[in-house]
DNA sequence: GCCGTTTTCGGCCCGACTGTTTTCAGTCG
């Protein structure tokens, strides 16, 4: 979404992991390829544009972690010239094509490296042909079993270059935990993993099991009913593939050891890793079998253990990224998380009236059912055709409803709202005469999402100064898996929407969480306040609300980050003072 | 290549499983 002067973080950090996988091939000093995939996920991950600050004050880059001379001269590099001559002499050096293989699983570096310089393999396909003709086999090293497996793997459709919405994830993942506490002699199994940090996706599940019985642990999740293959097991480990298509794998530990097994097994790698030189430093190793001082485990049945061990508080899964929390832990300046509990009422939904699948009146029902205290009815405007978008009369009579609803409610409120569409030029779908009649007024992007980046945030601060308008809803109209965000200045239209005080959404629909977690946290970090919501179109989406909560947790969201946790009077003060 | 309550040099997280060997390297998480 940040597309700032030039090139882009992405891009910096595409080319420094594509020197990470050059440098592989050449087996080069491990912690000097480990350097190049950090410096690229610190890059990939600021929420600040890289490539402005390379420009304007390049000795700064030095001050990213994982940044030293070397990287800043290299980044200043890139961003001048688009390139990095040092790619392009390994490339040129290094055997063509190679890189390509280290996506197969079950290739690393080494493997690679032998079937390109030996096979003169050069391409996936390439692979393919001298897996087929028996060409692999022969090489030391390699074995039948090898070669059956890389033909397995390149016949098998790219479920692995995807990654699976956690929403989606969780229907598989939820009911086969349940499952797995009914296992032999298990105390506790829970999902750690991306799923438990509550990534926007993930790509596999980790499943956590606290039983003496390993063996019979792992019989009971190779006979669930939807394993469609075993891909490896042993004593304490297995791994499957469900029916559906989603890989899982399965540890199993002693109960003594299982808060230090989840503390490691939910990761993030980086986070595992700066706890474990923590201990280090302390004189202590720690494994995922628990904190030891020379061979005596002092700590590792609660995960708390493992924080404590390194004299830190707990910090919650969402923060575990190494993008500070350690250093927050430390200073005791840990976030206050928002949580579900926390929130009042939901600021985006859709009825019957245009694209949602249930009557207004089902919805205010369905939203009293779940405890809160008001709704905004957000239905769409004319230009979105193909959402049914409503017309001044009719927005006109869905307020004399909303009317007399409100009227029969007790404890309950339907704020009038509408979704307006922003058209290319920034100017909205509904004039001004009627936003002013709106209690509150969304305004998003659905078309002409491919505008060059400085139009497209003018665009959009054209759109945010409209003094009627009050919440950005879903800003980069991503959607995971199947659209890219619309490329625009974050950082600016932050700071529009925090002078002008506009509210921006963290829309709550899984394939939506936009803004995502970085984004969140930059737009705090500048001043706008957020609201969590879920764009239902349907009573069942309502309960959407969890997904964004967990995407606001991610990017370090306070309570008081967000408006719709406060109570309606509260709310409209903020509305009105607009 | 980075980094510093052991340090500006000498470290850099730790373990399971597989396949191919025959005591272990490679890969993965």
């Amino acid at each position: 979404m940040i597309a700032p002067s030039g090139t882009a973080n992405a891009e910096i950090a595409r080319i420094f992991r594509e020197v990470a996988d050059q440098l592989e091939l050449t087996r080069a000093n491990q912690f000097r390829i480990r350097a190049y995939r950090n410096a690229a996920r610190t890059v990939e991950e600021s929420g600040r544009s890289i490539a402005s600050l390379a420009l304007s004050a390049p000795k700064e880059l030095e001050e990213l972690p994982g940044v030293g001379a070397d990287l800043a001269r290299k980044i200043v590099q890139i961003v001048r010239t688009g390139s990095l001559p040092m790619l392009t002499t390994l490339e040129r050096r290094a055997p063509k094509g190679a890189t390509e293989l280290l996506r197969v699983p079950g290739i690393g570096p080494r493997k690679a490296r032998v079937l390109a310089q030996r096979l003169h393999v050069r391409s996936l396909g390439g692979l393919k042909r001298a897996a087929r003709t028996g060409r692999v086999h022969k090489l030391r090293g390699f074995g039948a079993k090898t070669e059956k497996r890389i033909l397995e793997e390149l016949a098998a459709p790219a479920v692995t270059e995807r990654r699976w919405l956690r929403a989606r994830a969780a229907q598989y993942g939820d009911p086969l935990a349940a499952y797995m506490r009914d296992a032999p002699g298990t105390t506790r199994a829970e999902l750690a993993g991306s799923f438990r940090r509550c990534r926007e996706t993930v790509g596999d599940l980790d499943l956590l099991v606290a039983s003496e019985d390993g063996p019979a642990v792992v019989q009971h999740f190779l006979a669930y009913p939807q394993v469609r293959r075993v891909t490896a097991h042993g004593t304490t480990r297995a791994a499957i593939q469900l029916t559906g298509g989603l890989n899982v794998d399965l540890r199993v530990l002693p109960p003594e050891s299982y808060g230090a097994a989840l503390h490691y097994f939910t990761g993030s790698k980086a986070h595992s890793i700066a706890i474990r030189t923590l201990g280090r430093a302390a004189g202590l190793k720690i494994s995922e079998y628990g904190v030891y001082r020379g061979t005596k485990r002092i700590a590792g049945r609660e995960e708390r253990e493992v924080f404590e061990a390194v004299g830190l508080p707990w910090i919650p899964p969402e923060l575990r990224e190494a993008r500070g929390e350690i250093d927050a832990a430390r200073a005791g300046t840990l976030p206050k998380l928002v949580e579900l509990r926390h929130i009042h009422g939901d600021l985006q939904v859709h009825t019957t009236d245009s694209d949602g699948r249930n009557t207004l009146e089902e919805m205010a029902e369905a939203a009293q059912e779940l405890g809160y205290e008001y709704i905004a009815v957000t239905d769409h405007t004319p230009t979105v055709r193909i959402a049914g978008g409503l017309d001044r009369s009719g927005f006109r009579r869905q307020m004399r409803r909303i009317d007399s609803l409100n009227a029969r409610l007790h404890g309950f409120t339907i704020l009038k709202g509408a979704e307006v569409d922003v058209h290319a030029d920034g100017t909205l779908d509904l004039n001004d005469a009627t936003l002013a009649k709106f209690d509150i007024v969304l305004v998003s992007l659905h078309s002409s999402l491919a505008l060059p980046p400085a139009r497209q945030t003018q665009r959009i601060i054209r759109a945010l100064r409209n003094p009627h308008v009050h919440l950005f809803a879903h800003p980069s109209a991503r959607l995971i898996n199947k659209r890219q965000p619309a490329r625009f200045d974050l950082d600016e239209v932050c700071r529009v929407a925090a002078s002008e005080g506009v509210l921006l959404e963290i829309n709550a629909q899984p394939e939506r969480l936009d803004l995502d977690d970085i984004g969140s946290r930059r737009a705090v970090e500048l001043g706008a306040s957020l609201t969590i919501d879920t764009d239902a179109h349907s009573v069942e989406e309502l309960r959407f609300m969890r997904w964004g909560v967990d995407q606001a947790r991610r990017g370090w969201v306070n309570r008081r980050d967000v408006v719709n946790t406060q109570p309606l009077d509260k709310l409209l003060a903020r509305l009105r003072a607009r």
